[in-house]
RNA sequence: CGCGGGGUAGAGCAAUGGCAGCUCGCCAGGCCCAUAACCUGGAGGUUGUAGGUUCGAAUCCUACCCCCGCAACCA
């Protein structure tokens, strides 16, 4: 059986989820539910990335222990996660005690694989921001916060050894070893790398109390970048040593947002190969969204808040809302008027009146539903058309379209409905209508599966009013795409699919 | 020349070399099974501007105009 190990950014726990974190996560989440259904063992890890001085920082304002707010911060993740339905396999900390032992312990290794040396990081420090600057983000040598001529200031710290692994990098994304999606995303690594020289990296720091201290080196702590990174190694139970790679590594897909391309498509894969370690499979990096035109912003007040939308949506219909607004990988706009009016089309006015008019039709014959004699090859084709088109979106990460044949399946029925017109034929002629609403049933059945990745619960509840949940949970995908054999012994109005909003 | 995205019907978007499509809105009709839902037809476009390549351009090339994101809290 083939896996499936899929990851998403680790999230930095100085505050509460970000809608923009419930994007990545959500389209990680229906892969998941994507490769499960197909019987593949699927690994779905996400987390959270807690040290460092700003946690520090907002935890003394709130006048309690770093570990207090990452515990309360990340709890509510956790809590947001669920509500949204995202099925992770594991929910990885990085101040969980073994993924420090490991961090450390990797940091000892490159120390000894002399990939890690001692230095002096010179750079232009804020004192009022607490950080380094570079040139670049100084205006006229000023911090733009604080407006203060930034000093320069020198420390000692550990410094990695990127530089060296430039050209191996290079060649590794020309030759699609080191695969980097969209194409837009690939272009941009490749021409950083082939115009900006690689600099070994600060991968310590000194007087961060938060932290992973240095292996044998305690005024010092191990920087961001490998402290972080090393999650999607950690969360599946890598202990640090080299060549004993978990079973599930390397990950399929790393799911990403385009602010840290960089990070994750040089530092990375410079760290893997620095151990060693295999290359995850692809590396996708996907699109920012504007809501209303405007950048989300807390001033500008135009932050939607992931929690309040899936009370207003509910969490399957808000899946499916992110899901379809624009193509994924590029970028977008959301607004809540456009989620009302997808909601409608898409939803109530279409999926859920669907289900709710063939299920009123079948119920006006008490009998039940069995697969008749002379399969309709016209529905048959159509089914055939809309799992290919789904099938191949979905291996694309092109959700918008894989959705969009959902709704074109939606579609068809509604035509068929209405050339059939089996409100008629139930009087006139009651075999041809048992067949026309056994062909629905099963578009009905199709249409469970297909938005099982997306939406779950409402895939569930349809299952449930054709009578079949229990079955067709226990069944396989490619069991659940035959055509023309299940049987609906009994059919069940249910409630209300989507109410109108 | 910091990096990147975009300009297509009234609005929002799709279409990467081959008859310019979808959703909402608008107009006319059909249906009466359904959540006033569904189906059919129609109006509405010189695809930001100018030039070029091509049998053929929204799509490729050149120049210009305009909008936006990242670079700094924030995916």
């Amino acid at each position: 059986m083939s896996k499936f190990y899929i990851t998403t950014p680790i999230y930095y726990v100085n505050a509460k989820p970000h809608l923009g974190g419930a994007y990545t996560t959500l389209a990680a989440d229906v892969l998941a539910r994507w490769h499960r259904m197909k019987g593949e063992n699927t690994f779905f890890l996400t987390g959270t990335d807690e040290h460092g001085e700003k946690i520090a920082k907002v935890a003394k304002e709130k006048k309690i222990t770093p570990r207090q707010l990452c515990d309360q911060n990340a709890a509510k993740y956790e809590q947001v996660w669920d509500t949204l339905k995202i099925s992770y396999n594991k929910f990885i900390r990085t101040t969980d005690p073994v993924h420090e032992k490991m961090v450390a312990k990797v940091f000892q290794h490159l120390i000894d694989k002399k990939l890690i040396y001692k230095g002096i990081y010179q750079g232009l420090y804020c004192v009022g921001c607490e950080r380094y600057y570079t040139a670049k983000e100084l205006v006229d040598g000023k911090c733009s916060i604080h407006q203060k001529k930034a000093i320069t200031l020198s420390e000692e710290c550990y410094f990695f050894k990127l530089s060296k692994f430039q050209n191996r990098l290079l060649k590794l994304i020309k030759n699609n070893k080191w695969v980097i999606e969209p194409e837009e995303r690939r272009n941009e690594v490749l021409g950083f790398l082939r115009t900006e020289k690689l600099e070994d990296l600060a991968f310590s720091r000194e007087k961060v109390e938060w932290g992973i201290a240095v292996p044998g080196d305690s005024s010092q702590t191990i920087y961001v970048w490998i402290d972080a990174l090393l999650n999607y190694l950690s969360g599946i139970g890598w202990k640090g040593q080299e060549g004993k790679w978990p079973l599930n590594w390397p990950p399929e897909i790393q799911l990403i947002g385009k602010d840290i391309l960089r990070f994750h498509a040089i530092i990375w894969p410079g760290v893997l190969l620095s151990l060693g370690a295999p290359l995850p499979k692809k590396l996708y990096a996907h699109g920012f969204f504007t809501i209303g035109g405007k950048k989300m912003s807390k001033s500008l007040g135009n932050v939607l808040d992931p929690e309040e939308l899936a009370m207003t949506f509910g969490a399957d219909a808000l899946r499916w809302l992110m899901l379809s607004a624009f193509p994924f990988g590029q970028d977008g706009d959301i607004s809540q008027s456009k989620f009302y009016d997808k909601y409608n089309t898409d939803l109530s006015n279409g999926l859920g009146n669907l289900l709710r008019r063939v299920l009123t039709l079948a119920l006006k014959n008490k009998k039940k539903f069995l697969p008749p004699k002379k399969v309709d090859t016209n529905f048959k084709k159509q089914i055939g058309l809309v799992w290919q088109k789904y099938e191949r979106s979905l291996n694309q990460l092109k959700f918008e379209t894989a959705i969009a044949s959902i709704n074109d399946l939606v579609s068809f029925c509604d035509k068929y409905i209405d050339s059939k017109q089996p409100w008629r034929l139930f009087k006139k002629d009651i075999a041809e209508y048992q067949i026309v609403l056994y062909n629905l049933l099963e578009g009905l059945r199709h249409l469970a599966w297909l938005t099982q990745p997306f939406m779950p619960e409402k895939s569930n509840q349809i299952f449930q009013s054709l009578g079949i949940l229990g079955q067709e949970k226990k069944n396989p995908l490619a069991k659940g795409q035959v055509w023309g054999k299940t049987e609906f012994k009994e059919i069940i109005l249910g409630e209300i699919l989507f109410p109108k909003l």
